[in-house]
DNA sequence: GTCTATAGGTGGATAGAC
DNA sequence: GTCTATCCACCTATAGAC
């Protein structure tokens, strides 16, 4: 792994302007010129442009799987790694705030085609953890059993994901400029949320499962 | 407000190729082939490519507002109504999948430059209404207190957006192929996740906050 | 309203000097 | 490893016949 600094400058170009502007709108020539590099330089590195965007998607991609997984393996309570997980993932994305953007694009795209492999790590790891975390919990009866795992999984980092996406249409819906105590808060809120969801009817009464509608 | 034919198959092709592909993704000469009719007449109907961008764009929007409009304005009680709301979300993006990808899309490319009047009706109709609704549930003291409305709704919205953005993502986690069934599924999963989140420690004791750790 | 033809510009990529 | 110069394909947009 060679690691030229004009190699580095432009995977780091590469990625703030597929992220911001995606693939097709993102020209080898603006890489080049905001890496400070020539153009005709990306083309010693990478094939082509599409070799450069895997490199870029799969170098980001990789690094979310190591950083989200920690809080998982810890012995705590189902809980406690829930609310861990759920803000290892704020702060990587804050952060990092292309790489949810990225994995977007990326699915919106391609439908995810140059990151299988990523995506298949990500399901057998963190993925995987949270589930298998939250499975824990409803054996132990602190979360109710009604609830697919995986669903649920779903739930908390779909929560996560959009707030960070959807940041321009979530300044009109509240009518003001997001801060990062906005964004702390909607952390704090998710776990909360998420908990109350996976908790509803358990640690009151042993009641599994409250009346529901007629 | 003229409805030629020529001018409506433009504006369904150039909705679905900017969905599947994005704006610079997309060439006028495909959406002229795909809506059969010659590329020289797009010129004809729109300004330039951005117009024709934006007109499917309103378009798409304000069918939106008034369909998830419905289900918050019956009388029915805070939970009937938050159900039928995501129901009615739900089956919207069923029955048009271009919306939430063209949404996304143009919050990632434009930061909803070219939809914040649209955006701005929904937060004054849809999701002022649903952000209501859960206030109601919280003045009844059928919802919990300690959470904030607007981030309920965000989370609400949230989870069926993702999922359907996200399904190609899904799809590898799972393990599986995303039948209706399963969107089904996760519709009602968010259904009962929401208003487990929304009632937890509610419906059992009037207790209004359980114990949280330590 | 619809078509042909084409201008004018830019994008990805390469050859080859240094 | 880095740069200059350039090719060719393709894209948006227009002029003008019908």
């Amino acid at each position: 792994m060679p690691e030229s600094p004009s190699r580095e400058q432009i995977l780091e170009a590469a990625q703030r302007l597929f992220a911001a502007q995606g693939f097709s709108a993102t020209t080898i020539k603006q890489i080049g010129r905001a890496a400070r590099v020539n153009t005709a330089l990306l083309y010693y590195y990478f094939d082509d442009k599409e070799r450069l965007y895997r490199a870029v998607l799969q170098r980001l991609m990789s690094g979310l799987v190591s950083r989200t997984l920690v809080p998982l393996e810890s012995d705590a309570p189902p809980a406690v790694r829930m609310r861990g997980f759920i803000q290892a993932q704020v702060h990587t994305f804050m952060a990092n705030p292309e790489l949810p953007r990225l994995f977007m694009r990326e699915m919106l795209d391609h439908g995810v085609a140059h990151a299988v492999d990523q995506i298949q790590h990500l399901a057998a790891t963190s993925f995987k953890g949270l589930c298998d975390t939250i499975r824990e919990g409803q054996r132990q009866g602190t979360f109710r059993t009604d609830i697919q795992p995986e669903f649920a999984a779903i739930s908390s980092v779909a929560q996560v994901v959009y707030f960070f996406l959807a940041r321009p249409a979530v300044r009109v819906l509240l009518g003001k400029e997001i801060s990062t105590a906005t964004v702390e808060a909607f952390a704090r809120h998710v776990a909360d949320f998420t908990l109350a969801a996976l908790t509803s009817g358990i640690d009151v009464a042993p009641k599994p499962r409250p009346r529901r509608r007629s």
